[in-house]
DNA sequence: GAGGGTCTTGTTATCGCTAACAATGACCGT
DNA sequence: ACGGTCATTGTTAGCGATAACAAGACCCTC
C-alpha cells in the first residue's frame, strides 16, 4: 500500500507506462481472449509496479453490475443465521465478491423489502435472503426479474432458486432415534410457527411419530431462546410421563436443561434430549448435548454456487439444493427408565 | 419496487419530468441551499412519481466515496464480534450506509492488510476494525492515511481512533467480587494471549488480587471455546484449593462448569466461577453463571459515531472511548465452604 | 440607473471504466 | 496478387452522478 498515494493510479496511467492504450489495459483485466502474450506481460508488469488497482465503481457504473453480494438476513445473533452469515462470507471472498450485508430488525414485509432496495441502489450482483419466514417470501414476490436471487430455508413452493437443510429429515432422525431408544413417545419444542425451519421440524417430528404409531403428544410453543426452552421445561419437569423432549435448537435444549436440573429430573437417566444446530458448545452442557447439525458451510457453499451461476448466465433456470444434516450422538439420550 | 423496470430512471429522466436540468436534481437530493421551495418540490415529485433512486456506482466515481462502511472482522461466530457486528450493521442502516464485510479468516498481517485493501477498492467512506490482535494493528500501520479509521478494542498505544470495552475494569470487578465473597485468591483462565481483550482481562485480574494482597495463582491458558475451558477444568477439579475461577468468557465457563461437574465438584458450593460477555445462555447454564457483560451495542454506537465524524469532517483528531462493562450477579458464586 | 451583490438555474467537464466499432497488419486460399 | 478472415490494438462514446463555472434574474445602494 503506498502511503503517499495522492491519487490512486488509474488505467490510464497503467496504460501510459506499458505503451499501450487503456483498453488494452482493460482487456488484459478482464482475460479477454485476443491480447498478444508480450502485451499481456508487459501490461501485468506495469500494473504491478503501480499497485495498480481497478476502481469498482467505475466498473459498475459502465456494467450495471457490481462485484458485490448482499446478504439479507435478520440482525441477530442466533446461531444458524449467524453461521450462515459467516460462511457466505468467506466462499464470496474466496469468489472474488464482496459482501454487502443489509440486516433488518425484523423479518416484517417492509423490512426485508426496504433491506433488499438498499441493496438493489447499490447495483449487487446478486442477492441472498436468509430470512426463513412467509413474509419474506411475499417481499420477494415483488423483486424485478433480473436480479440472481437465492434464498436460504425459504419456501419450495415459491419459484425462485433455493438452498434448504432439511430440517424434517433432522427432525425425523433425531425422534427416530429417540423412539429407538424404547420411548414411547417424544415431545417436541418448537420454535416460532412463522418460521419455515420451525414448521419443518414440527413435521419431521409428527411424521416420524405416526410412522412408529406412537402418540403425538402436545406440542409446546416456543421461540428459539434459552428462556424460552427453560419455561417450557419447567412444566414438563413435573410430568412424569415425559421422558423424550426433542428441542427445536440447542439453546432451548440448554433451557430445558436447566428446568430438568433444577427439579431434579436427571438427564439422561430419567428425561432424554435432543437439540437441533450442533452449536460449538453443545458438547459441553451438562449432559452433553445428542443434537442434529446442519453443515452451515455446505449450505453457503450450495448458495454461493447456485448464485454465480445465475450471475454468469441469467437464463440459469431456478434450481434447489437440499443439504441432509446428519445426527451427533452424545450423552443426552438413553432407554427410559 | 416496479416490475418491469427495463432501466430504473436517471437523473436525466427525474429532471425531463420536473422540467428543470439534471443539476438542479442534483441540488436537491444533496440539500443545497439555493434551490427555490417550489422547484425543490417538483422535483421531489418527480422523483416520486418515477421512483427514482440515485445510482451509488456514479456517486461513488465522481466523489471518490461511498455510502459504504467496511468492517473488518474475523470470520468466526465468536459471541464478541458477531454481536459488535450485528450491532454495527444496525447503527449503520440507520445512518444511512451499506455496511461491506470483509471476514478474514486468521487474524494475521497479511489476511487483515488484504481485506482493508479489498474494502479500499470498493472507495469505503470508513473502516471498522474488529481485530483487536497485534498483527491487525501492524497492517494498519500501513493504510493510507486519509482514510477514516475506528479499531474496536484496539491497543491504546496507536494513534488512530478506537473505542474499547474496559477489559481491564471488567476483569477487576469480577476478581473483587470473588475475593469479596471470601475466597483467598482466584485462579484465571485466560484467552489467546495474542488477543489485547485476553491480555487486559489478565492484567485486571492480577491488578485486583495484588490490590488486595492475595496470591496470583499460576495463569491457566486457553483460547476462547468450550473444548479449552473443559480441559482447563479438567486440572484444576483435581486441586482442592482451588475454590474461585474467573474465566475470559462465558463459553470457556461452559466448558469448566461440565468438568467440575463431572469431577462432582459442585458450583458454586465447592467451587465458585465467573465468566465475561454475557452471552443470551449464560443465564441457564447450570447453575446461571455470573458474568461481566460489556454493552456491544454501546461499543457499535460509539464506533459509528466517531467514524462519522471523521467522514464528515476528516480534520476530526483521533478521539478514543472507553465503554464500562457491568458485573451481572447470577448463582455461581458463593462464599467458600 | 449603473455597479455590485445574492439567489437560482443551466452548461460543460469529469470521475474510471467497458462496449462497440474502426483500423491495422498478418496470414490464407485461390 | 487479391479479397477475406482473424488476431490484435486503438478510438470514441457513453454509464450517472457531482463540481466548477457561467449566466440570468432580482435586489440593493449610492
Amino acid at each position: 500500500m503506498d502511503v503517499h498515494a495522492a491519487r490512486s493510479p488509474a488505467m490510464t496511467d497503467v496504460a501510459r507506462l506499458a505503451g499501450v492504450s487503456h483498453q488494452t489495459v482493460s482487456r488484459v483485466l478482464n482475460d479477454h481472449p485476443n491480447v498478444r502474450e508480450q502485451t499481456r506481460l508487459r501490461v501485468r508488469a506495469a500494473i504491478a509496479e503501480l499497485g495498480y488497482r481497478p476502481n469498482r465503481a467505475a466498473r459498475a457504473l459502465v456494467t450495471g453490475r457490481s462485484q458485490l453480494i448482499g446478504i439479507v438476513a435478520q440482525n441477530s445473533t442466533l446461531y444458524g443465521p449467524a453461521s450462515l452469515l459467516a460462511a457466505f462470507e468467506q466462499a464470496a471472498a474466496e469468489a472474488g465478491f464482496a459482501v454487502s450485508v443489509g440486516s433488518v430488525g425484523r423479518l416484517d414485509r417492509e423490512s426485508i423489502a426496504g433491506a433488499v432496495e438498499r441493496h438493489l441502489d447499490q447495483r449487487v450482483a446478486g442477492l441472498v435472503v436468509i430470512a426463513p419466514v412467509k413474509s419474506a417470501d411475499d417481499a420477494l414476490e415483488g423483486m424485478p426479474a433480473g436480479v440472481p436471487l437465492v434464498t436460504i430455508d425459504g419456501d419450495p413452493q415459491r419459484s425462485h432458486t433455493l438452498v434448504t437443510v432439511d430440517q424434517a429429515a433432522g427432525a425425523r432422525a433425531a425422534t427416530r432415534h429417540l423412539l429407538a431408544a424404547g420411548h414411547r413417545t417424544v415431545w417436541h419444542i418448537s420454535g416460532p410457527p412463522e418460521w419455515y425451519d420451525a414448521a419443518w421440524r414440527i413435521e419431521g417430528w409428527r411424521a416420524a411419530l405416526h410412522e412408529a404409531g406412537a402418540e403425538v403428544p402436545p406440542l409446546v410453543n416456543a421461540d428459539w431462546s434459552a428462556a424460552s426452552g427453560y419455561d417450557a421445561g419447567r412444566m414438563l419437569a413435573r410430568m412424569p410421563e415425559v421422558t423424550a423432549v426433542f428441542a427445536a435448537n440447542d439453546h432451548q435444549a440448554l433451557g430445558l436443561l436447566r428446568a430438568f436440573s433444577e427439579h431434579g429430573r436427571r438427564v439422561p437417566h430419567d428425561v432424554s434430549v435432543i437439540g437441533f444446530d450442533d452449536v460449538p458448545e453443545a458438547a459441553f452442557f451438562i449432559p452433553p448435548l445428542t443434537t442434529v447439525r446442519p453443515s452451515f458451510d455446505a449450505v453457503a457453499q450450495a448458495g454461493l454456487d447456485l448464485l454465480l451461476a445465475q450471475i454468469t448466465d441469467p437464463a440459469t433456470p431456478p434450481n434447489r439444493v437440499v443439504i441432509a444434516p446428519s445426527l451427533v450422538e452424545r450423552a443426552s439420550v438413553a432407554p427410559p427408565a
